[in-house]
This record gives structure tokens, C-alpha cells and sequence, in this order.
DNA sequence: GTCTATAAACCGATAGAC
DNA sequence: GTCTATCGGTTTATAGAC
């Protein structure tokens, strides 16, 4: 139940207004969702917002903040089997990566909404609460396992496939290619995982 | 000069208000553009921008479908050198949809924008207009280059790793590890390729 | 085809009673 | 800590003169 040793005295009422707000939030959009949408989905009125939360933009970032914190699986650069092969460690990050924004599709949509934002606070907040630290986490996991490749661009390379799949789910479901095992993230990270082993142009016919 | 057969007839003054929309919209976003800023930079009053447009979620659509109209290299999936090896030809593609990103980004950011909006009719035009011809192109060229994988998979997997890496380039230039050749296209779509080609896991150290 | 003027609704935020 | 009431500003869109 709790969140966090370091907001183990926030107030259930905040708790409350930040879950809708992150609902709400992913859903809409920040700017679509107004001080009274909010205050009607928590069951008060807009003015006792303003005695949680100093203005809409605060609400917004501890809004990113929450959904980021209460994630069912955390630590995720931290792995599981350290004494397993590069491979393997590999694919338990891609497939927890891809379990996480499966089982919490709003976070996946607040993190691109708030990416896109115009507001600076709520850029930045995504910067550094989520980005900045992450990257480089998975940068230094991926420079030890595959030494000869760029670090950056495989870094990038490996959330740009985890993210943009995942997030396009609810657009490739309208597909005629689309199965259902599309949207399995076991499926989704062994095929990742198949395509980085694989020389996709020395391929004839091999197990999926 | 002129845009396309169909679209002859469009006076100067609608193609002069869809460029501008199509830079507001894709640096503020389309919620926080309003029609007196648009107007105002196109150097009318709100009310001429009614005479063109009934509304301002027509002019979303029309901004989203002339920046998809008047990009600069248009039928990505017809790919010139038909008579090349499947490894060329798909370089070829990734690097002529990496080039396109970074000529126009503004045109990248459109999209983005557009898939998360409310509203129904902008995210429907960015379904029929954009994604579900050239999505169904790239995957049947797919089957024919890499007959072994998920064509579904590894189409969503090549816009992925394009997009995604194309539209995070601002994001990634303030991490320390950005170096300038991380916005080079022709860099990018070459590493791309070399994931492609590569077995992460058999590797020690091999030429760029 | 563009203008002025304005309608009608919504926005974030605040004052002050309880 | 939540309420009612409201302020000042913004939004999309329209009416009607020129």
C-alpha cells in the first residue's frame, strides 16, 4: 500500500487526486483535462484541488511523478539473474520492459504526452524523473554486454523498439496482420530478442 | 510548385495558412495553437481564417494531410534500384524514411501529435492518410526481403527503430554520450542496418 | 475576402464562509 | 478541508458591414 519510504506521509486524499489525475491525464491529455474535469472525477470541487496542489502545472508533474513511483515493477536496470549469459540478461530487461507498459498502458501515455508538452516544468520533470537516469543505466548495462557496438545508438535502439511497439498496440490492432500474440509481451520481447541475434539477410526458414 | 493533381485548384492563401499551421501546430501542439495565433501569423483576423476552413478541427486535418502531401520525397516504398540485393534495398528504404524525418521534422512531430489527440477525426485522418497504405507497403515489401520473420513484427520493429530514434533526437542530445554523428541520417540508417545484419551475441569487435 | 464586434462557453485561480 | 461564488482572461465561432 505504500508508495515509497520517502512520501510515506502523503495524505490518502492527494493519493487519491493523483491517481485520477494520472488516468484522466494519459487518457485526455493534460490540456484536455481541466481543473473541473478532475475535481468532478475525484468527487470534490475544483477549489479544493487548490489546497493539495499550488496550481495545475504542479498538479501535472506530481501527476508524472506518482505514476512513475507506483510502477508494479521497479528497479528495472537492476536484473534478476546476474550470474546468467549476456543474452539472457538481455532478454529479462527487454521482457520486463515490455511487461511493465503492458500491464500500465496510461504511464506509456503519459510519458509520451508529457514528452511533447509544452509546458518546461513538465519536460524537465520527464527528463529527470524517468529519462536521465534509465538511459544511462541501460547504457552501461548494454556497453558491457555488447562492447563492440555504439552505446548510444544501441540504447536507443533497444527503447525505441520496446516503446514504439508497445505504444502503437491500440493502432496495429486495426491490421489485417495483426494476431492477438501481437500484444503478448513475452511474444513482443522474444521476437526483439530474435531480430538482435538474427542477421535478418542470412535467413532461410529457422524457429520462431 | 504545385502540390498534386487532385489539389491543383487550392488557392495560394489555403496553402499559405496550412504551412503555417503545419509549423504551429507541430511546435506548440494543435490544443495550444489557437485560430487568433494562427491568424495573427499568417497575418489576417480569425474571422478570414472561417472563410477558408469551417472549423478548427477541418484545419487540424488539412494541416496534418498538406504536410504529408508536400514532403519533399514522396513515394517512400517504390524504392529505385529494383535490381539490387535485399540488403541494399532495404537500407535503401530506412535511409530515405531517416533522411525525410530529418528534413522535416516538423512533419514527424505532426504525426506524433495527431496519434495522441482527442480528437477522432484528426486521429482517423492520421490512420487513413499516413500509416495503414504505407504500413501495408513496407510489410509487403518485407515478406518479399525477409521471408522468415513476423512480417507484422519486424514492419513495426523498422518504424520503430526509425521513428522513434528520429523524433527522441532533442531528448538524446543532452545526454552525454550524444555525439553529432547521432543525428546524421546517413549514420543512423547505417546502424540500423548493422543491427539488421548483426548477432549482437557473436560479436568482439567489427568494423562500423 | 477581410474586417469589427461580439456571443456563449470554458479556463485557471482566488476570496471568504463554514 | 471543503464548500459557494466569482473574477479576469481565453477559447471557438458567428453576424454583419465594407
Amino acid at each position: 500500500m505504500s508508495v515509497s519510504g520517502e512520501h510515506a506521509g502523503r495524505e490518502s486524499m492527494e493519493l487519491h487526486i493523483l491517481d485520477a489525475a494520472k488516468r484522466l491525464f494519459a487518457r485526455n491529455g493534460f490540456d484536455k483535462v481541466s481543473m473541473r474535469d478532475l475535481a468532478h472525477e475525484v468527487g470534490i470541487t475544483p477549489a479544493a484541488l487548490y489546497h493539495h496542489f499550488p496550481n495545475k502545472s504542479n498538479l501535472q508533474v506530481m501527476a508524472l511523478r506518482h505514476a512513475h513511483e507506483s510502477t508494479p515493477a521497479a528497479a528495472l536496470n537492476r536484473l534478476r539473474s546476474e550470474d546468467a549469459g549476456r543474452e539472457e540478461r538481455l532478454h529479462e530487461f527487454v521482457l520486463r520492459l515490455c511487461e511493465r507498459f503492458h500491464e500500465d498502458p496510461e504511464f506509456l501515455l503519459l510519458l509520451e504526452r508529457a514528452m511533447l508538452h509544452r509546458d518546461e516544468e513538465l519536460r524537465d520533470a520527464f527528463w529527470h524523473i524517468i529519462l536521465e537516469k534509465n538511459f544511462q543505466g541501460v547504457e552501461a548495462m548494454v556497453e558491457r554486454l555488447v562492447p563492440g557496438f555504439d552505446k548510444h545508438m544501441l540504447t536507443t535502439f533497444l527503447f525505441s523498439l520496446v516503446v514504439h511497439t508497445c505504444k502503437t498496440e491500440p493502432i496495429r490492432r486495426k491490421l489485417p496482420s495483426y494476431r492477438p500474440e501481437h500484444d503478448d509481451p513475452a511474444y513482443i520481447a522474444g521476437q526483439i530478442m530474435k531480430l538482435l541475434r538474427t542477421n535478418l539477410f542470412a535467413m532461410d526458414d529457422t524457429a520462431p
